[in-house]
DNA sequence: GCTACGCTTGATATTTAATCAAGTGAAGCA
DNA sequence: TGCTTCACTTGATTAAATATCAAGCGTAGC
């Protein structure tokens, strides 16, 4: 029988040894600060020694919390590697995932480096589908979820909503320069996707252009060939603000109206409770809703 | 940053891996065996791996399980040993407990050879004194406290109810045989003790004697030596049944009488609230409780 | 002298873990 | 065949451990 100092104040203790500060300690575990002060207090009053010098602004190891924090950092490490091991061998290293497919190609797929830079020991599958979800069937780990409400029995994350904005080439319109009002874009070629047919309207609807039609317009098999559409100069396609705000950033792409549509759907990153404690989830959870974090703040931006 | 599992649930699977039970792993960790279960179906789910083949009224480490108890087990070795050495630098490797003496020479002494095969890296330094405790100034972790109350900020633990009980040496009174009346008691000389003069008067008062005075009687410097005169024959003692439970059960001492007198006293295992943590005075704790509670069983199957 | 910034700490809230008790299923026995 | 027993599971609840919030403290640096 082992005699265990408590466990999770080590890795605090650890954590807090690494940085040489609480405040780091507490960011990387992602609790406050104070909670990670009384982990350590917790430790030093059971090994009856103390482990930091506390002085002003700044933490120091004491020659025992050195020493502890080595021969800590190797078990932890052994623990770690061991996890490893057990999670590759039966274990879920392998991360299927299901999205709508202009937001797998437009957003997705360009982040997808960075995780698999972050966690290059799972092997990630992409599927595209517009269909709904169902992980009773569909054989996938998580998935993107649009519409304006989410199954019972799913955990989920708002990524981002669904905010319509036109947008089309530098070659139709230069950079920056807006039309004077919407009826001035009515008159362009309006690029349609068959799958939402009624984005156009809905946009010419708060534009003030009830029941007005476009002069010319074009039709495309799905959202990603019409923007494509739009970056050619084939007309003005209407676009979800997240999924073209890197490209109006860049300036690769104009926006022609400052006339936005928002309605009730969004984006969700969704799994199965169930699922929830799965390690592979839970850490593509964390990065997923840290990168939405990063496009809204993005999309707020402009 | 490591990437780590559960920690608790990690140790409950190290004891249940040890143990191939999860219900002997619940008694080592002082949890119910549910407890155990769920820890080990929330580290199933992390991994996203079995670790043990549950069959009837018995679990079997699965491959992976086996491999990653290994190096489980290996890793928690390490931080076992790490603790142990950080308490023995600086640490509070050694304990120093404060008790009256009577108890601590015919109760504590005799269990502390246990204690120290136990935990043979502790080093136990003992007081006795008939003062009382004062952890502000006596330099002292813990102490065995006698009386009807605690001081307040005072963990404490009951160890025996005070019970007194009539004692006499065989060569006094045969094995086993009473005497027919209290009064008979009192023709016999009676042993005192200085530190305890009114325990007989409180035993004769109980005993319908009230006001009664013994034919003889005999005063020492302590109950210890009391007690010693009353092995040696020279009368009969009064002594707290707890602390000669084990004289009376061997047979090397008779109790002339069934009459007992129990008071609002009692021993109290006591240290300061603010050492809770400490894990020496913690291993020690639930030591002197386990011993404790041993005795009160024999106390009572007398 | 003032501000800013990490750590500490008391009160409180939240989350996690434990308990309790009922349920399950198969071995062992009548 | 049917009953009992025993170890594990599981849903509901309780208890304990952790985290948060916000105020406090002390000093380096302005």
């Amino acid at each position: 029988m082992l005699r265990l100092p408590p466990l999770n104040a080590l890795r605090a203790f650890e954590a807090a040894g690494r940085h040489l500060s609480f405040k780091q300690a507490a960011a990387e575990l992602c609790v406050t600060q104070g909670a990670i002060s009384r982990h350590i207090l917790n430790l030093e009053q059971y090994l009856g020694a103390a482990l930091f010098n506390r002085s002003h602004r700044q933490v120091a190891l004491t020659v025992e919390g050195l020493a502890y924090l080595q021969e800590t950092r190797a078990a932890f490490l052994g623990i770690s590697n061991a996890t490893a091991r057990a999670q590759s061998k039966t274990g879920d290293r392998k991360l299927r995932i299901k999205a709508p497919p202009t937001c797998a190609i437009r957003w997705l797929v360009p982040r997808l480096g960075r995780y698999h830079a972050l966690f290059p020991e799972i092997a990630v599958q992409l599927t595209t589908s517009h269909d709904a979800l169902d992980f009773e069937h569909d054989d996938v780990d998580v998935g993107i979820h649009y519409g304006d409400k989410v199954t019972a029995g799913w955990q989920s994350e708002r990524l981002f909503d669904e905010v319509l904005i036109p947008v089309c080439s530098n070659k139709l319109l230069p950079r920056n320069q807006r039309c004077n009002s919407p009826r001035e874009i009515a008159r362009y070629v309006l690029l349609h996707s068959i799958r939402r047919p009624s984005d156009w309207r809905q946009w010419l609807d708060a534009a003030g252009l009830k029941g007005s039609r476009a002069t010319q317009e074009l039709t495309f098999e799905n959202s990603t060939m019409t923007l494509q559409g739009a970056f050619d100069g084939l007309g003005i396609a209407i676009a979800q603000k997240a999924l073209v705000a890197e490209d109006i950033a860049s300036g690769r792409i104009t926006v022609p109206s400052e006339i936005e549509v928002r309605n009730s759907s969004a984006y969700y990153f969704v799994f199965p409770a169930a699922r929830e404690k799965s390690a592979t989830v839970r850490t593509f959870y964390r990065w997923v809703a840290e990168e939405a974090r990063a496009t809204r703040a993005s999309v707020d931006a402009l």
